[in-house]
DNA sequence: ATTAGCACTCTCGGGCTTAGACTGCTAATT
DNA sequence: AATTAGCAGTCTAAGCCCGAGAGTGCTAAT
């Protein structure tokens, strides 16, 4: 454990650096926490901070700054920290003023957390663990070709396209759908499947039509996410002349980052930060992530989360993906019709 | 006019430079180009190509590289490149693959165009010049919330939720959205609003939600496009060490994008090129814009686009751009059932 | 335990130098 | 008149050195 004045001056520099990017000399602490001792003895204890692996430097006599070790320790300790009332009060206008619509959540979210984290954001769709039939459409198009177009639960809207061996008109295509919202209502992929009922060929084609785009919906374990925020981030000075974030931008890029930022054992509430190295991917070990989930556990899980260099202003960024997370939680009950535990943000 | 031979040697200028991003030096063209003279004399003709704006040198004694109007003259006496054959192929494979469905298409699109040319590709949807509506259906979710998904012509389908100010049950709204299939469809909003019928408060406030998302989609001058290839373009060797390309990508998050890149008098076929401070923004000033219309005229027009720098390899990229652009119109002919000008690329 | 003081280390930027890359010009050639 | 060889001149890029400045580690004094 850490002495009382040492975690001072460990908190002192990683508040510092994080503010300013740049290495923190002994004097400049020994300014700005008031302890009352002089800049030689800040240096013994930030030499044995460097011993214990807290801190380094960028070559042997230069300020400190912060290790991955460090940056944890800040962020265990950091006290819980509300987003500014001013912020909320933004968030919850701007939520009012948009259309009541789940994509526009999504997008919304993203992007006030990019601008309030000053970071790339990513919100992923709340995904239910089983997607449950809820209503179907056809729709005549040009010849035999016609739209599908599917409503699962939780106000999701699929469409496909589908195309008959013979020419259907849209009486019997409404015959169609009616006969399927008649018997697959609130069921479950497996469940179709196993309905034994009487289906004509251009019955099946449709059910099988459908059976394949709720099996995408399940399989898929990660959708295109939400994103926003990338130009806050490459105007950090670490990236300004770097090609740190080339890689960074294929893996946005290739939808591979949420695979690599979402930690294994992800939590069902509160917000989990990854610290540079702590990723288990090896293209991100310079940035760290800031991550929550949000939704209706059981029912609808979704994942909101901010990628920026280790050096972020943790504090800030973890209130503003709190919160927002519980703005989402909040929307998405009332989508659902249920309560989550956590307090409701009104926005009707 | 310049006479054969130093336009041949313009043309090797900037083939080079597009090719190795390095200023091109006299010795170097006297070698590659068989003209039978010597570099001397290509020194004297490079003097001329200076002195008429064709090309600049970086610094006095450096070799050449081509000024905008240089790469002008090399787009225009361009001969019509066929996209390979192998590619050919390789794009009728892909979107053989992929479900039929006119998002896959276009985020396909995007991601094929932007692999040949190694660039930026953006692709918008495919806008009717006034929306037509063609079905609505109501889904009740929770109380008084229903979701409205709205079907226009060519397939897209929009959805909204909507809050009643009383519980109305499945069949109640089912009896809604057959009415309102029964008087409106084919109809444009105008003419929705002008339709003079008895409409309870309900089925009022359904139509002015459907209204409000036709007006939506008509006002909205530019979509969210669909994008992909940046890390293609931040690979490029200008881009590497510096700033420039943050200010694009501010573009391209801000969705602003589009209006930069669209040239005033955007033909309606054919593949345009704008180049360098042919742009009207000046933010891409040094990047070039391959862009093409597709889609049916007067139906539904999309665009199709690279973004580069403007070393680009206009040849490849214009071959790409014109195939893809006529393959997309097929694929929406079909969707409409019309056929279009263009030599048809079949995909079933 | 703390601190003042100092020597030491390392970076950063400027200025200098050299090698090399190309050109532009000139004078000779065809 | 067009071409060319040759050469002088110009500019960059890279390496090097140097000095200033920043910040530390250590030591000896408090």
């Amino acid at each position: 454990m850490l002495s009382p004045r040492i975690e001072t001056i460990l908190k002192s520099i990683v508040g510092q650096y994080i503010a300013t990017a740049v290495p923190v000399p002994s004097e400049t602490i020994a300014h700005s926490c008031e302890l009352g001792v002089s800049a030689a003895t800040i240096r013994n204890e930030m030499a044995r901070l460097e011993r214990e692996g807290y801190i380094t430097r960028p070559h042997p006599s230069a300020g400190s700054i912060p290790s991955d070790k460090g940056y944890r320790y800040y962020v265990e300790t950091l006290a819980d920290i509300e987003l500014p009332l001013a912020n909320q009060r933004l968030i919850s206008h701007v939520f009012h003023q948009v259309e009541c619509e789940l994509e526009e959540w999504l997008t919304l979210a993203a992007t006030l957390t990019a601008q309030l984290a000053q970071n790339v954001a990513i919100v992923t769709m709340p995904k239910p663990a089983n997607c449950q039939f809820k209503h179907v459409e056809l729709i005549a198009l040009q010849n035999s070709v016609a739209l599908v177009v599917l409503v699962l639960h939780g106000a999701k809207v699929k469409q496909q396209l589908v195309t008959f061996d013979q020419v259907i008109s849209q009486p019997g295509l409404t015959a169609i759908a009616n006969k399927l919202n008649a018997v697959y209502p609130d069921l479950s992929r497996p469940q179709i499947s196993a309905k034994d009922i009487e289906l004509s060929p251009t019955e099946q084609r449709v059910t099988d039509c459908l059976l394949k785009i709720m099996q995408a919906e399940d399989g898929q374990e990660y959708e295109e996410p939400y994103l926003d925020g990338l130009h806050f981030m490459l105007n950090q000075p670490e990236f300004a002349y770097s090609r740190q974030m080339l890689a960074l931008v294929e893996l946005i890029e290739h939808r591979n980052l949420l695979k690599a930022i979402i930690p294994q054992g992800l939590v069902s509430q509160g917000v989990q930060v990854v610290i540079g190295k702590e990723n288990k991917t090896e293209v991100i070990h310079n940035y760290s992530v800031v991550i929550s989930r949000y939704g209706l556990p059981n029912e609808a899980i979704g994942t909101i989360s901010v990628v920026g260099p280790t050096r972020m202003p943790y504090a800030r960024t973890i209130s503003t993906v709190s919160y927002l997370s519980s703005v989402l939680s909040g929307l998405l009950a009332e989508l659902y019709g249920k309560e989550t535990g956590l307090t409701r943000h009104d926005t009707n």
